[in-house]
DNA sequence: AGCACGCCGACT
DNA sequence: GTCGGCGTGCTC
């Protein structure tokens, strides 16, 4: 009998390998692609996946695999993806391949626990013990040690009534399944309009393939209802179709989820980043295997091994949570895209301020558009009223100006919530010697050190660098010189305590909010009306539902103009009209003051006027003329030395190696606005080029001409958002 | 990522 | 004389 011919496979492992890696696959052992096995490496054994298999040709002598493991295979798109990532962000696909296998201890089914239920049979000798754990086995199943906890007994008594015949055992899933969500359950009532966007949503999935859709509607026009009626159209085609929801993280709250529930009477998986072990195993193992349907996650869940993806909902977009800027540096909004066009879903961006980026697609055609412009249930857009500081001015050291005083109380008095928003964390943003003028910098880098009142402590907010602040001036020694100047949202927080001595302020940054938990926490408070003032940064401003807050004060409306972000503009109109569009959004008409010295600026008109048009376009120009995204592509490459020295060499050697190509302009080395960082010097290259470069395949072909000492890290951003 | 090899400083 | 620091290189 002739023998079949030996067979190779490639495995990829998750580490920054260059390539997979070729093994013997064991005679009467079959693999295919996707297969979780373990395969000898170097001196150890590594866990890794399947990414092809074919004839063993004899050519190099190759290490036979150690085995197969059981789990849930990733499937082709998911694989694709991995590859297409890779690629895109110019990391090892082992690197993507490790993001992708965030739970290792999901592979292996769930373990089990043992419960025990009465079973109603009579029993000889009912002690008191006994008679106590058989009352607590009434609550429901529970474990041995459970039911002892309860009864307040050894779990022995429980052992025994089990032997006895009183009790049965039943072995449950740790991990249980999610519910599946029902289809066919009673959504909103839509109003005219929402149903013409659902129409279209509902027609895009009933077509099948790729296809992405903007869903452009303002704050409080009802998106998640609409988007809900996509989800529910393809659970309804298709048995085992799974859908996944991107949020911005801060979104990941009680109200959302309970959205879902009310819309699908069940829960869907979530996920993000800080999800405990236990958790985090049971949402990988689920969606894996195909039987989680609706994933909702933060920006890290595009990474996530869903089998049957057939739609992707990026909700607020434009959010700018959703570009991570450390460790591995991606958009999440711009792979979803990409993993929709390789596993053929549907991908829908919703927002209210859309990104540039994704506007002048939907505008070329490339996405379908649709729009919302209204509120539903009679809810408005707030009144936006520009206050001229300097026709009325706030009392020396004070920041409140009298006008915005009136229309707060006029709101705390008919019981309703005011939001003061200002993106300053801390006290006061610089801190200065009144005898000799001094003023306190950090020490790593070029910025000024940022008082900190509840914590006492002078902090920058680039470095994480902290001191207590100091009772002498560290240039004069003058004691007790050292004043705050400026507003952070604490001073703003004093000032509405002492303008509005009976209400409930609170400031909402992430000082004060530094988990995803407390983050949840704190909103709900709001949302239950806990809270009359809130006084917050960027944080407040997102996605959240507050119906009782019906004004918002915007207490530097200049803030973010200036500077050098090619973003600034974009990011400061859109977190106006984010921070704008919290008032009101229930049944209650809202109002908000923006405090300006410049209110002729286009930027605030275009928010008055509500003229979001006619900010874009000068916006559009601005980025056409310069070759910005989205009519042109940038690159970062980051350099990071222990040491000044060997970071301009190596500089310098990259720079020399940088490949000259068409439409391409490399600008640095540069110094970055922070110099050094955590003790390592820093420089930065920018790559600027026409559209229809691969700016990827450019910044591949110049790291693979490379070779700096291992101490200098480099480090690829495509479409870089920071520019720190 | 691991893990080994390798070549310079303080210890029994 | 050795133990061990982490810089460098390799893993099919």
């Amino acid at each position: 009998m002739p023998q079949p011919p030996a067979q190779r496979a490639s495995v990829l492992f998750p580490m920054p390998l260059p390539e997979p890696f070729d093994y013997a696959v064991p005679e009467g052992v079959r693999v295919a692609p996707g297969d979780h096995v373990l395969a000898p490496l170097g001196k150890r054994t590594a866990p890794g996946v399947v990414w092809a298999v074919g004839d063993d040709d004899g050519s190099r002598a190759l290490k036979t695999l150690e085995g197969v493991r059981g789990g849930p295979r990733l499937e082709k798109p998911v694989r694709d993806f991995i590859d297409w990532t890779a690629r895109y962000l110019v990391e090892p696909p082992g690197v993507i391949l490790r993001t992708v296998l965030r739970s290792p201890a999901a592979l292996k089914p769930s373990p089990v626990e043992t419960v025990y239920a009465p079973t109603g049979a009579a029993i000889a000798r009912l002690t008191p013990a006994r008679r106590a754990v058989l009352d607590a086995a009434e609550d429901g199943p529970a474990s041995a040690a459970e039911l002892a906890r309860r009864a307040g007994v050894s779990s022995s008594v429980v052992k025994g009534l089990a032997e006895a015949g009183a009790l049965s055992a039943r072995e449950i899933e740790i991990d249980p399944p999610f519910d599946p969500p029902d289809p066919y359950g009673e959504g909103l009532e839509l109003t005219a309009q929402q149903e013409q966007a659902a129409v279209i949503l509902r027609r895009l999935v009933a077509a099948g393939g790729f296809q992405a859709a903007l869903l452009d509607g303002v704050t409080g026009s009802g998106k998640t209802e609409v988007y809900f009626e996509a989800v529910a159209e393809l659970l309804r085609r298709e048995a085992d179709a799974q859908v996944l929801v991107l949020l911005p993280e801060i979104a990941l709250t009680q109200a959302v989820t309970k959205r879902f529930e009310d819309r699908f009477g069940a829960a869907p998986a979530l996920w993000h980043s800080g999800l405990p072990d236990k958790e985090r195993r049971r949402a990988w193992r689920e969606v894996a295997s195909g039987r989680a349907r609706i994933v909702a996650g933060a920006r890290s869940s595009i990474f996530l091994p869903l089998p049957k993806l057939r739609m992707v909902v990026v909700d607020e977009e434009h959010d700018p949570t959703y570009k991570q800027d450390e460790n591995l540096t991606y958009n999440a909004r711009d792979l979803a895209v990409a993993r929709g066009k390789l596993a053929g879903a549907a991908v829908i961006l919703a927002s209210a301020t859309p990104s540039m980026e994704t506007l002048v697609n939907a505008e070329a055609g490339r996405y379908v558009q649709v729009r919302l412009p209204d509120r539903v249930k009679g809810a408005v857009l707030p009144e936006i009223e520009l206050l001229d500081l300097r026709e009325y001015p706030a009392e020396k050291g004070e920041w409140l100006s009298q006008p915005l005083i009136d229309a707060a109380a006029e709101t705390l008095e008919r019981g309703e919530q005011v939001l003061f928003y200002l993106n300053r964390r801390g006290f006061a943003p610089l801190v200065l010697c009144r005898s000799c003028g001094e003023k306190m910098k950090s020490p790593e880098a070029d910025r000024w050190l940022v008082e900190h009142r509840y914590t006492g402590r002078l902090v920058c907010h680039v470095t994480g660098f902290s001191m207590p602040k100091p009772k002498h001036c560290p240039h004069c020694g003058a004691e007790d010189s050292l004043i705050g100047v400026g507003p952070g949202v604490e001073r703003v927080a004093e000032e509405a305590a002492r303008k509005f001595p009976d209400a409930r302020v609170e400031v909402f940054s992430s000082d004060t909010a530094a988990s995803g938990e407390a983050v949840r926490a704190l909103v709900e408070r709001m949302e239950k009306g806990e809270i009359d003032i809130l006084v917050g940064t960027q944080i407040a401003a997102k996605g959240h539902n507050f119906p009782r807050l019906t004004l918002v004060g915007v207490v530097d409306a200049d803030l973010g103009l200036a500077g050098g972000d090619l973003r600034a503009g974009e990011r400061t109109y859109q977190t106006l009209v984010q921070a704008a569009g919290r008032a009101g959004r229930a049944d209650r008409p809202g109002r908000a003051i923006l405090q300006t010295h410049k209110p002729e600026h286009e930027a605030l008109q275009a928010l008055k006027n509500g003229d979001r048009d006619a900010f874009l376009e000068a916006e559009r120009m601005m980025r056409e003329v310069l070759k910005l995204p989205p009519y042109g592509r940038l690159a970062a490459m980051i350099l990071s030395a222990p040491d000044a020295a060997l970071v301009d060499s190596a500089a310098k050697a990259i720079a020399a190696a940088a490949p000259v190509a068409e439409g391409v302009q490399v600008f640095g080395p540069a110094e970055p606005p922070l110099g050094v960082v955590r003790g390592r010097w820093r420089r930065r290259f920018l790559v600027q080029a026409e559209r229809n470069v691969d700016v990827s395949a450019y910044m591949r072909a110049w790291t693979a001409r490379i070779k700096p000492p291992s101490a200098v890290r480099v480090s690829v951003d495509i479409e870089p958002y920071s520019f720190l």
